[in-house]
DNA sequence: GTTAGCACTCTCTTGTTCAGAGTGCTAATG
DNA sequence: CATTAGCACTCTGAACAAGAGAGTGCTAAC
């Protein structure tokens, strides 16, 4: 167990790093005023926190930076909420009361807004269209062979992809289709639409269509939706101001990893709730060795989750970025939740 | 007028500086098995190539490189195709003969390759919306107050938009609104379907629907739909390897261009047919200043056009990258107008 | 237990030197 | 008279040295 003055000496140098990203030196420390010992006490301190692994050298006779381990500590152990700027409090107000349309707006918003704020990058996922329950089938003819089948969800999401019409597939035979597919599967989840289709209709379309195991074909390609929802960026470029980003490899790195639709999914963990912080290599990715991820979810309704998630460097302001992100987050949650009951 | 040793000087220097990224010094030149001239011949010549305007020196005593003005003239007087290889001819036949069933997909390959056997990087266009013609209005209610609009248009295309309805609007009315709707304007281009809502449609909704400004204005929402394509990335990051890249203030201009939909726009432009190139300044963005871009325009059926471009060092293999982009476009355009008219 | 003092280490900056590559000019050459 | 050999000159970039600055670890004193 950590003494007091340890702990103390260590909230001192993370504070001091994540600002100034400089290996911190017991002088420096020793200038703080609420600091009562000597630069040589400090020192012996350090020697151990090193010892114990929280602290790194950067080279032999270097001041002090935090470990990972030390983060994670500081993280568990010694974060306290920080209270925003009024000017900043407002600015998210005005995010969240502004009337605005289109929930897709508003999260894009959002994304845009915590990037500013933080200065990192910000990464937004969209509830989660698996839990969208179908509201309404429709397959519209566009030639003789092909037609775009087309699915409306319950909050107003539209998937869409053009099929292909067995050779002899009738004006009627597309109306049939279409009222059996809305007679039995409106309600149901985008995400069980696979298991039901197979299950509740196919049996019914063959007997009411002769060329129906093409047409079957074709619909189960339409329902394989994306489980995951749409992915929003703000930020991207904002992680080249921070000056553990002067190394072309890392850009390069994050920036593909960034332009891989499942590798930035494999950034979130299905089962979190709640505000999750992971520190450098917690991350599983080369790329994110030196870069830490705050996640934290939001609810749209009762069910539809989304994530949100900002990647900083190891050296992040994690105090900061937790309570943005529950203030984001709670009042993500309520807007769209409005949103969706009140329509629209 | 230029003689044709320098002709010859000029492209040397240029092929030279295009593959090594080097100044190209009079020795180099002169070593070179069909060069018959010594250094300091080259030497006079390349002074009076600089005089006019042609190369540049990096610094008094450095070798020279092309300016601007020396590419433009390559471009306009020197180039001629490159044939490609084997292989690379097999990779982009692979492309178009594949049964690739979405016009999306072939699109987003096409970019990929592109980008794959340039080391550059391509930005791709999808035909431009506002030329589909419209299939099908459709509106699906979702609460008493909201709905989804859609318009499906001839090509599989879907658009769609929440929007508010009226208080005591109907179901009723919907049908009737879809109706006139679909009776008045299929067939019409996206592009013009403002105006023609406004002048053929806005009288008769007046007549039958008791709240009809009110949807009025909801529906000129819906119908304001992007004009231009989709824009699709590929190999975002291969500009990181090029050696003018090493300075993160261009990596972060570059990125930040990609990342500003209007922005990348602004790189094509509307009234180019066959392929053009804009070398360094000429693309009026500070961020281009030491970029070129190559583009090119595909057609799909009649109309519907769509462009690709390749961005590279204004130090890019022209030759190449115009051969290849031939290619690609011929062969885009074919692929895409047979899933068109074949239907899918 | 705490701290002052000091030798030691490492980095970073600055200045110097030197080889290498390339130029421009002049004078010689066919 | 166009071409070329020769040479002095320039600039870059790498290698090296020296010194300031920051910080450490250890010892001995408080």
């Amino acid at each position: 167990m950590l003494t007091n003055r340890q702990l103390q000496i260590l909230q001192v140098i993370v504070d001091d790093f994540v600002f100034s990203a400089q290996p911190v030196g017991s002088r420096q420390i020793s200038k703080k005023e609420w600091i009562t010992y000597s630069p040589a006490t400090i020192r012996n301190e350090m020697a151990d926190l090193e010892e114990l692994g929280f602290l790194e050298k950067t080279h032999t006779s270097s001041g002090r930076v935090p470990s990972e381990k030390g983060y994670r500590f500081y993280v568990d152990h010694l974060l306290q909420p920080k209270t925003m700027s009024i000017q900043e409090i407002g600015l998210i107000q005005s995010l969240f009361q502004n009337q605005i349309v289109e929930m897709e707006q508003v999260i894009r918003e959002s994304a845009n807004i915590l990037s500013d704020l933080t200065s990192y990058t910000t990464i937004l996922l969209g509830p989660n269209v698996g839990k969208h329950r179908v509201k309404r089938f429709q397959i519209v003819p566009l030639t003789e062979q092909t037609a775009v089948a087309i699915i409306v969800t319950d909050n107003g999401h539209v998937e869409n992809r053009t099929i292909t019409l067995p050779k002899g597939f009738a004006p009627s035979d597309i109306e049939k289709t279409v009222n059996i597919l809305n007679e039995r599967l409106v309600g149901a989840p985008l995400i069980e639409l696979q298991k039901r289709l197979e299950l509740e209709t196919f049996e019914v379309l063959r007997q009411h269509i002769n060329t129906a195991d093409s047409i079957i074909q074709s619909l189960k390609n339409v329902v394989t939706v994306q489980n995951e929802g749409k992915i929003y960026f703000g930020g991207k470029t904002n992680m080249l101001n921070q000056p553990e980003f002067h190394d072309l490899n890392k850009v390069r790195a994050l920036m593909e990893l960034m332009d891989k639709e499942s590798q930035v999914i494999s950034l979130f963990h299905p089962g979190d709730t709640g505000i999750h912080i992971r520190i450098g290599s917690e991350n599983n990715h080369l790329a994110m060795e030196d870069l830490s991820v705050i996640t934290a979810t939001y609810s749209v309704g009762k069910e539809q989750e989304g994530s949100i998630a900002i990647i900083g460097p190891t050296r992040m302001d994690y105090q900061r970025v937790v309570s943005l992100l529950d203030i984001i987050r709670s009042g993500l949650s309520r807007v769209l939740s409005n949103k969706l009951n009140d329509g629209l």
